[in-house]
Formats: C-alpha cells, sequence, structure tokens
RNA sequence: GCACCCUUAGCUCAGCUGGUUAGAGCGUUCGAUUCACAUUCGAAAGGUCUCAGGUUCAAAUCCUGAAGGGUGCACCA
C-alpha cells in the first residue's frame, strides 16, 4: 500500500505515556514558560493561583492529584488564551500535623521527643520534612504541574516568618491579638492547646454521678474535678433553691470541709438532673464563663499531664479516670453518693487527629487573636462581591459559620513551627523576633500553622513591596478542598484583608474529596486507596487526570475507580491513533493546507467552532467535568468514527479537490482537538504535537487556543 | 439543636436562566471486524426523574411540606 504519510515510526506502537511523559515535562521545564517572566511579551493580563502548599510529611494522594489537576487545567488554559499565568507551587512545615506524624516515626524507633533536647528535635523534624519536600516536588511533577519552580516557597522561608511576624506585631498593636488566660482545648497526649477549628466531637456513655453537696444533690460526669469547685449554681427562677441564692453551704467532703457559695445564672438548666451544678471553672468552658461573670476564683486541679495535683489530697497523682473511679467509689463509702445512671450519653471533645486523645479543658495563659473585626470584615468582602464563591453552596456555609465565632487560640505549645516573637519581663510584653536585653524571656510557643498559612498568598508574593505583590494579588482563583475551607480559606480572606486591605483572591472554587467506586472514604485500613503514582506509571497522567475531571461536579465528593482511569487510558491511545491516521494520510509538504474545503467539510469546521465555543464557556464557567466529557464524545464518536470512517473513501477520491479538502479537515481538526484538550490531558497532546510536521508554535503548552 | 448538600437508567453522574420522544460514561445483551486503534465498530435493552401538594399553557427543573442519606457548626453539668 502506497504511504506518503508522514507519520513518524512512534506512531506503529500503542501510546505508552511511562515512557514519553517525563521527557515532555522537561522539555517544557527547560522552555522556561513556567515561569511568566519568560512568556512572550503579549502575554500581558495577569492570572495568578497560589498552589495550596502540600505538607511535608508524606507522599502525595489522590487528593492532592486532584488539585493538581484542576489548577492545572486553569493554568495552562489561561496561558493558552495569553494570560501572564502564575501558578505559585510551595510545600507546608504544617506544624502539629508533621509533629504527629513525626513523633510516630520516633515512636516506632524506640525514642520520644519528651526525652531530646528541643533543638535536636527540632532539627531532626526539619531534615524530615525536607526531604519529603523533596519528594513531593518530584511527584508534582510527574502529575504535569506547570508551576513555576523558580518561585517555590516553603513557609519556614525567612521571608514568609518576616512578614509572618510583621502581621503579629501589627495586630498586637491594633490590640487585635492579644495574651489572656482563657479556657483552652488541652491535649494531654501532644502537651499543647488546640484550635476550636482542631477538634472533633464524638459521643461517648460515661457515668452520670448524683453527688450530695451538703443539702444539694448534683449531677455530673466528672467527680474528680470536685477539687475545683469555686460555687454551687442554680437557675434563678428555680424556686426549689431560691432561698439558698447567695448563701453559702458547707459540708464535710473527701478532703476536708467544703464551704461553697450559691449562685444563681442562667445557664442552669432546671429541667437537667437536679437543677443543680458545681461549678468548675478551670476544668469546664462553661463554668469558665459562669466564673467570669460572678468573680468566682479559679482553681486548677489537673496538671498538663491529666492528672490530678497537689490540691486533690491523696488523689493527687492520679490520672483523670483512675480518679474518677476512686473518688465515685469514696463517695460512695460516705454516702455522698446518691445514684449513679450508667447509661449516660454526652459529647466529648477530642484531638481531630486521634479520637483516643480526650481535650481537657484547662485556662492557661495563651495569645488569643479577636476574631469579630476580622470576621466582620470577611463578611463584607464576600457581601459585595469582592469575592465569589463558584459553589453557591459555601457562600451559605461561610455565612453561617461567620456567626458566633470565638476568639482564636494561635499559641501551640509544640517545637516543630514558627517562634511565637514575644518577649515577657515581669508584666511587660515585647513583639520583636531578638531579645530585648537582659532579663526578657522568649514565648517558647509556636504558631498554629494556620496563623501563617492564612498569610500564604500575600507572603508568598512578597508583600508589600515586590513587584509580583503588584502584579499578581489579589489572586486570581483558590482552588482548594472544601475540608479546609475554615481552617485556611476564612483566614486567609481575614488576615489577607487585614494585613494588605484587599481581599486575597476573587474566585473561590472548592473540591470535594475523591472516594472510591463506592463512595466510600479512602482509607489504608479499607485497602482501597489508589494512589496517583502508581497509576499514572501504569495508565499514564493523562488518564488520571481525566478520570478526576469527568463526573466531577464543583465542591461535591466523586468517585474514582481503577476501571475509570483505564477507560481514559483508552481515550489517550484513541487519540494517538488518530494522531497516526491523519498523519498517515496527509503530506510532509504543507501543499494541502492551501486547498479550498468543499462545502461538505466546511459544515464539519463550522461543526468545531461550537465544540470550541463550548469548551470555553464550561472552562470560563468552571464547568470542567462538562468541558471533559464534550470534548472526549466529540473525539471519539464524531472525529473519529465519523469523520475518520467516511476520509477512508474520501482519501480515495479521483478528484483532487474533494482529497485535498479532507486532507486539510482532517489535519485541522486534529491541530485544534489538540489544543482544546491540551489542559486535560497535556503530555499525550504535546507528544502529538512534537511530531507534527506543520505547527505554528513549537510548543503545544504556549500555543494559541483557538477561538 | 442550627445550617448546608444530595435523592434522575444496574453503578457513577450531567441536565446552566422551566419548553420538542430525559442524556453521558461504565456495566449488560446481541452482532460485526482485525483495513488508525494491545482492539475497535454497529445495534439494543434499561428511567412512575424519592414522595405529597402547589404555581404555570408547560415542572426533573420554581415554591411549600415530608421521608431517606451525607456533611458542617454548636452543645447542659
Amino acid at each position: 500500500m502506497e504511504n506518503r504519510g508522514s507519520a513518524p515510526e512512534e506512531f506503529l506502537k500503542p501510546y505508552d505515556p511511562a515512557d514519553t511523559e517525563p521527557g515532555i515535562y522537561s522539555l517544557w521545564e527547560q522552555s522556561g514558560y513556567f515561569n511568566p517572566d519568560n512568556l512572550p511579551e503579549e502575554h500581558k493580563e495577569p492570572f495568578c493561583i497560589i498552589m495550596p502548599p502540600p505538607n511535608a510529611n508524606g507522599s502525595l494522594h489522590v487528593g492532592h492529584a486532584l488539585f493538581v489537576t484542576l489548577q492545572d487545567l486553569l493554568i495552562r488554559y489561561k496561558r493558552m488564551r495569553g494570560y501572564k499565568t502564575l501558578w505559585l507551587p510551595g510545600g507546608d512545615h504544617a506544624g502539629f500535623e508533621t509533629q504527629i506524624v513525626f513523633e510516630k516515626k520516633l515512636e516506632k524507633e524506640g525514642r520520644s521527643r519528651f526525652k531530646m533536647p528541643r533543638d535536636e528535635f527540632y532539627k531532626e523534624t526539619l531534615a524530615f520534612t525536607l526531604e519529603n519536600k523533596k519528594f513531593m516536588e518530584g511527584q508534582l511533577r510527574e502529575l504535569g504541574a506547570s508551576c513555576d519552580w523558580s518561585r517555590n516557597t516553603f513557609t519556614l522561608d525567612p521571608k514568609i516568618v518576616s512578614t509572618v511576624y510583621g502581621t503579629f506585631k501589627k495586630m498586637f498593636n491594633d490590640g487585635l491579638v492579644v495574651r489572656g488566660s482563657r479556657p483552652v482545648h488541652w491535649s494531654t497526649k501532644y502537651q499543647t492547646s488546640l484550635s476550636d477549628l482542631e477538634t472533633k466531637v464524638v459521643e461517648r456513655n460515661d457515668p452520670l454521678y448524683y453527688l450530695k453537696y451538703g443539702p444539694f444533690v448534683l449531677a455530673t460526669v466528672r467527680p474528680e474535678t470536685k477539687f475545683g469547685d469555686t460555687a454551687v449554681a442554680v437557675n434563678p427562677n428555680d424556686e426549689r433553691y431560691k432561698k439558698w441564692v447567695g448563701k453559702e453551704i458547707e459540708f464535710e467532703g473527701l478532703t476536708g470541709t467544703v464551704k461553697l457559695k450559691v449562685i444563681a445564672d442562667e445557664y442552669v438548666d432546671q429541667a437537667f438532673g437536679t437543677g443543680v451544678v458545681k461549678i468548675t471553672p478551670a476544668h469546664d468552658p462553661n463554668d469558665f464563663a459562669v466564673a467570669q461573670r460572678h468573680g468566682l476564683p479559679v482553681v486548677e486541679v489537673i496538671d498538663k499531664f491529666g492528672r490530678l495535683n497537689e490540691k486533690c489530697g491523696k488523689y493527687a497523682g492520679m490520672k483523670i479516670l483512675e480518679a474518677r473511679a476512686a473518688v465515685a467509689r469514696d463517695l460512695e463509702e460516705k454516702g455522698m453518693l446518691v445514684k449513679v445512671d450508667e447509661k449516660y450519653t454526652h459529647n466529648v471533645l477530642v484531638n481531630y487527629k486521634s479520637e483516643h486523645d480526650i481535650l481537657e479543658p484547662r485556662v492557661m495563659p495563651q495569645w488569643f487573636v479577636k476574631i469579630k473585626p476580622l470576621a466582620d470584615m470577611a463578611g463584607k468582602a464576600v457581601e459585595d462581591g469582592r469575592i465569589t464563591f463558584v459553589s453557591e453552596q459555601y457562600r451559605k456555609i461561610f455565612f453561617h459559620w461567620l456567626e458566633g465565632l470565638r476568639d482564636w487560640n494561635i499559641s501551640r505549645q509544640i517545637v516543630w513551627g514558627i517562634p511565637i516573637p514575644a518577649w515577657f519581663k515581669d508584666d511587660e510584653i515585647k513583639i520583636q523576633a531578638e531579645s530585648p536585653g537582659e532579663g526578657w524571656v522568649q514565648d517558647p510557643d509556636t504558631f498554629d500553622t494556620w496563623f501563617s498559612s492564612g498569610q500564604w498568598p500575600f507572603a508568598t508574593l512578597g508583600y508589600p513591596d515586590s513587584p509580583d505583590f503588584k502584579t499578581y494579588y489579589p489572586t486570581s482563583v483558590m482552588e482548594t478542598g472544601y475540608d479546609i475551607l475554615f481552617f485556611w480559606v476564612m483566614r486567609m480572606i481575614m488576615l489577607g484583608l487585614y494585613r494588605t486591605g484587599e481581599v486575597p483572591f476573587r474566585d473561590v472554587f472548592l473540591h470535594g474529596l475523591v472516594r472510591d467506586a463506592q463512595k466510600q472514604k479512602m482509607s489504608k485500613s479499607k485497602g482501597n486507596v489508589i494512589n496517583p503514582l502508581e497509576v499514572t506509571r501504569v495508565f499514564g497522567t493523562d488518564a488520571l487526570r481525566m478520570a478526576l475531571l469527568v463526573g466531577n461536579t464543583p465542591g461535591m465528593d466523586m468517585a474514582l475507580s481503577e476501571q475509570k482511569i483505564k477507560a481514559y487510558k483508552l481515550f489517550s491511545n484513541k487519540l494517538w491513533n488518530v494522531a497516526r491516521f491523519v498523519l498517515e494520510n496527509t503530506d510532509a509538504s504543507a501543499d494541502f493546507l492551501k486547498a479550498e474545503f468543499t462545502t461538505y467539510d466546511a459544515d464539519l469546521i463550522n461543526e468545531m467552532s461550537y465544540v470550541i465555543a463550548d469548551t470555553t464557556e464550561s472552562i470560563d464557567k468552571y464547568r470542567f467535568y462538562l468541558a471533559a466529557e464534550n470534548l472526549y464524545h466529540f473525539l471519539w464518536n464524531r472525529f473519529a468514527s465519523e469523520v475518520i470512517e467516511e476520509s477512508k473513501s474520501i482519501l480515495k477520491s479521483e478528484d483532487p479537490t474533494e482529497r485535498q479538502s479532507r486532507q486539510r479537515l482532517l489535519y485541522e481538526l486534529l491541530v485544534t482537538s489538540l489544543k482544546l484538550l491540551h489542559p486535560f490531558m497535556p503530555f499525550v497532546t504535546e507528544a502529538i504535537w512534537q511530531k507534527m510536521p506543520h505547527k505554528d508554535e513549537p510548543l503545544l503548552m504556549v500555543a494559541k487556543w483557538p477561538i
């Protein structure tokens, strides 16, 4: 058979992604176009996405693959449309979370951070983190991320730390960050306080003890905290107890005579238990609030290790649960335990990373961010449309969250993080990085990771003077998972507005969780985890990317299966073979590209223009699932199954006009398909592009979007 | 308790501002082919759009209510 075609040898084999992808990525990287400064002049209007910096404490999972896919799609699309595109990558030291991971590693080695000097622990964690970070950067490359590595930033870089310090100092001066002794969630396991967001509620069954307190009987789940009681409270409207209010009760307790004031407070529910509550301000946030209202003392009886302290007589040194049992037993012996409701269910706060770590409410000095003024600023920005949520539902969730926010505890008693630049001397506080001099003691605490990552967009861009900040801030889109909406997105809005006076980003695009084919959460214990780097090696990155895009509605969880990924590997191969067919049936000389279209072929070109318009509109509206599906459909069902099929006879036609028109049609359909598909499947499209004999641009990555 | 989301073919989901016989992918069944395709092509079956009201000439789509599922926030000893 005659073969006048220009198809290179490689096309004779099926598409091999594993063999092709690394070479294509280095082709892109070497071009320099990931860096917007190297893009041609006509790329003027900025488009910027700040990459959510992955936690540098493990390898990438499929959720990371999803964000890379979505953001890379946007960036590649905008780059082809002539924007000055910056996708700024980074890595997150991830304070508390990394410390947990690293401590587990130490545990396996039979070591413990509590037996290590602070410096040494920090150094080892840093080495561990940097190693992971480097590894992850390689993985981001494998996923095709066209981000600007020359601007790669780490959350502990001096530039970031100094910006964070600047914000902290400004907030301190403005009275937005305060030092105060307030109730916090204390992890006895990890020896640090946590913010409200870093907690999770679990339902537990615990006995409810009815105790005799002099003339009263009251109910409590925590008899072991009785040594910290500073009052007994009733509801002001409760007729049963009215005569006692303001008086003092006195009775023999376990460790001597107990004298408690009786107070009245609306907080007490008459219908619960006996309508009498013991008030233990140091170990219950509600009781603390009552104590504040009534000027009651705060008596701490549980220490930071979760043991009763010296104020508890013979119970001192016992762990909470042990003490509870002992106290209950002794009370029973003394006839002070009236009854026990064994089936009492209530909610307990635990560490969000570890259900077994029940958080102990403790009152201790910490740094708090006054949230109300910041929340108001953020609310206003969303209200007046300076920030748009791509999925409307998150706007509602955003406003719901803003109501009833409590101040944010930003100090952590952990080593791994950015040290808080505060110095103490007697009652004085100074905010600065270096010691103010003799006699000043530095705050040993570090910042909540989210306090620093909340400043990520303007910190990475070099607020306030860098050209990048001026060009790219406010950034265009914040794309991340809805699971960190409160942790991160909200904080970025608040802190960005506070520090720079402008929103950190215009559009918020939130993606959902990647679940397995049955919509079950992926987890190691279930064995249903899809490892992105494993599947890309078998099916190709493009196949994974398409699988993550099709059927994935913004803000909703999606189902992913290996079968689905495989289907898009076949699609990559389909595209590959379409290209092979076209190149085999067109000349190496460009003559046919000058041919006139027959009326029929002109109609097909017209049809293609609708595909272009649809794809463009879908991407602009963030409906990637739609664009991906339509392109798949067009390429396979229309281009391959119909146009190519009918071409087989047309190309054999005796009439050169008809033949050449068809050759030009095929070639142009292929060129346009490659361009449209590039943001979705960058590798295979670029690999084919590289084999195209006639092209207006050597790299598809910067070819002009057909519009 | 408060809020948000979901409920459309066996499965996973589209269906944007209400408008011809409700779509896609996968799966299933039947047939063909190895002539660009470590395959592909053609065809078929399959839906009371969760339920009950309402608005409308017209509702999967808008409104009200209910049921089921999911998620977030809050939380009383």
